[in-house]
DNA sequence: TGTAAATACTACAAAAAGGTAGTAATATAT
DNA sequence: ATATATTACTACCTTTTTGTAGTATTTACA
């Protein structure tokens, strides 16, 4: 039900990089407009690169950009990457994994449940929430 | 999206209880049956005695039995207990929780995929899954 | 060439979740 | 009455998650 902090703060990092148009972030500024705890942020950067989502310059004036087209990054691959790919497909009485022949009483309520759930998560990209946060904008200002 | 362990814990008791026809469950009894830690499990039944599910017989033949129609307990309630009353409605990105006015880029995406799960787990009670258990247990007679 | 601004690596610390132990209290059966 | 089978309470231990510290490395720029 609850997404730990660490993939939410994934989250965050990401959906934030995504709908901006800085051709760099460093983990400095990051820090500074999303209120991540520093050195975790820049260890969670770090390893997002070695996930191939980002991609890392050292040295001065370095930082990150994404690695890959934003279209390519669903919330649901960002969500298996930290939390570990079938997270999402956990029995919810905790049996290892949801078993076809063997299911427990409450698998057709959760399935049901979870899969329009996953669809979502899957389906919607980096590149979708960027369309959405420019639209938004654009609304916004023509309110003013 | 993972619900904790203790969670999953009070959802494969109490849906083991509402499914059995016992007119009372020992601790003993429950760890044997469901291989939930001893000492963890009998902490948990007492929790679930003082928030009200279960209601608890001390002594010699005492156990636990349900002190609520099966009608009245959905499965949210029991995840709501255990987990605090909103953890089903944190914002992904972990603000601390969905404000109208000020949602965040992933708000729309995620709300919809979370209604359609809590309203399949607010409107699965205890006694549905009982329903489906005898139903399924007469399936399997017939098949022999 | 030296300083500053950045990431990378490793180890540790703190907090939360999960699990255990000991003992007291309660009720039944003999 | 006493032994036994049960829940209740409190404190502690272990593991996982979250967060911090120190130091090395890389690169740009003056
Ligand atoms: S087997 Fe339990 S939810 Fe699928
Ligand atoms: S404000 Fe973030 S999911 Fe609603």
């Amino acid at each position: 039900m609850t997404l730990n902090k660490t993939t939410e703060y994934a989250l965050t990092i990401l959906g934030f990089m995504a709908t901006r148009n800085e051709n760099m972030y460093s983990a400095e500024y990051l820090h500074n407009q999303l209120n991540i705890p520093r050195r975790y942020l820049r260890r969670l950067l770090t390893d997002m690169s070695k996930h191939g989502f980002l991609k890392s310059t050292s040295g001065r004036n370095g930082g990150f950009v994404f690695d890959r087209d934003l279209k390519e990054i669903s919330l649901a691959m960002i969500i298996n990457t930290i939390e570990g790919s079938d997270a999402i497909f956990t029995c919810i009485l905790g049996f290892s994994c949801c078993i076809v022949d063997k299911p427990c009483i409450m698998h057709d309520s959760w399935m049901e449940a979870r899969s329009k759930m996953v669809d979502t998560l899957s389906n919607t990209t980096l590149a979708d929430l960027k369309e959405k946060y420019q639209l938004d904008l654009i609304r916004n200002l023509k309110l003013l």
